[in-house]
DNA sequence: TTTTTAAAAGCTAACCGTTAGTGTTACGGT
DNA sequence: ACCGTAACACTAACGGTTAGCTTTTAAAAA
């Protein structure tokens, strides 16, 4: 492939951001709601097709960047050290994640996305998509559960983790305290002979 | 109260049940998304104002019936005896709920609906909001987890096993699995007197 | 270079779920 | 018998989204 990225590609990837850009600049501005898309096009300078040949839906402008959510995850699995154990490696990376989005200069679009029921319902309705491949990574995985059913359900605590961690009082220890109990949930998977043994025979 | 129901109510949940009967024919007949409010609303031999006055969306016209799910969920937690713990009583009432959906004669409307993202996103958004008012069940429990962030986590476990157990190869066998983790992620929550933590010294 | 292709963007017009505004009917309490 | 109002109808619109078709323009073929 062309390995100089091409000027078309660059100008696609310009549009994108203008897109993008205005979109954000006008949601924060007036409020979601209060602006319609082709509000958004307009500000842009661009037909309203050309907004949704770059984003699937309205929401999609919103969750621009922090997209890489599942690939975060996903890579905190496979790429970790070779015996490092699963759970831990998760609680990291959700405790990262957790901090990246309280912490930083993004105070004012998750308002603006508490304050909106369809943005809430876009982000949790993701969310499950991402439980659904970790839970393939996961049951790829040497340190896995031993049914398909308790990698899923491991999956599925440790995406809830983060959303219950973010709108917790302290968010870095919600994250402390859900994940011991996912640890406890991951240990009751094993086979139940001796509590303080993680690895099988 | 009126204890003779009267006239007007009468009519009121006849044409309720006219419009939901004629949606649910239809959606079965030609599939969900290839029936519009339009169709269901001149089938029923309504308005489209009717439609939306009865049912607040298109997709509340398949969730008719079981919109009992967190009454179910929050009677259990409420109404059990007076010491029967917690997760037990939950974990009774989820496999009875997996039972009812799996194994009626529910099978073409379960079908449609996994055929319908939107349909599935519904029932996911609903299960978040039946999920948030079981957390204030359990914190309003004297059987509880000791903070409200474990609450709502134990929460999400819940009605999270209600979604993957109907997914399940063995559904009753998963209810049995999931919740034995459940319970050990609830008793990691207690007084920590016993050493044999994840994290030790 | 010139020509050809196809991707990117544009425009118009619609579809569909949903709601507002405005009446009209008919039940229920007085 | 009368009034208030709940239920329903009708029309029109709004806002997100898509289809169909044309125009521009980068890139590859000639």
């Amino acid at each position: 492939m062309t390995v100089p990225p091409g000027r078309r590609e660059r100008k696609k990837a310009a549009t994108r951001r203008k897109i993008a850009d205005a979109a954000l600049r006008l949601f924060l501005e007036r409020g979601y709601d209060a602006v319609g898309i082709r509000d958004v096009a307009a500000e842009a300078d661009v037909a309203v097709t050309t907004v949704f040949s770059h984003f699937a839906s309205k929401e999609a402008l919103v969750f621009e960047q922090d997209e890489d959510f599942g690939q975060r995850l996903l890579r905190a699995v496979t790429d970790r050290a070779p015996h490092e154990p699963l759970i831990p490696a998760l609680r990291n990376e959700i405790g990262a994640l957790v901090r990246h989005c309280t912490a930083d200069g993004t105070a004012p679009i998750q308002r603006m996305i508490e304050a909106s029921p369809a943005l809430r319902e876009y982000e949790e309705a993701a969310r499950l998509r991402h439980a659904e491949s970790l839970a393939t990574a996961i049951a790829a995985d040497p340190d896995r559960p031993r049914t398909t059913t308790a990698c899923r359900t491991i999956a599925r605590f440790v995406v809830d983790a983060y959303a219950l961690a973010r709108d917790a009082d302290d968010p870095e220890a919600a994250v402390e305290e859900i994940f011991r109990m996912i640890e406890a949930a991951r240990e009751a998977t094993l086979p139940s002979a001796d509590p303080t043994d993680t690895a099988g025979p």
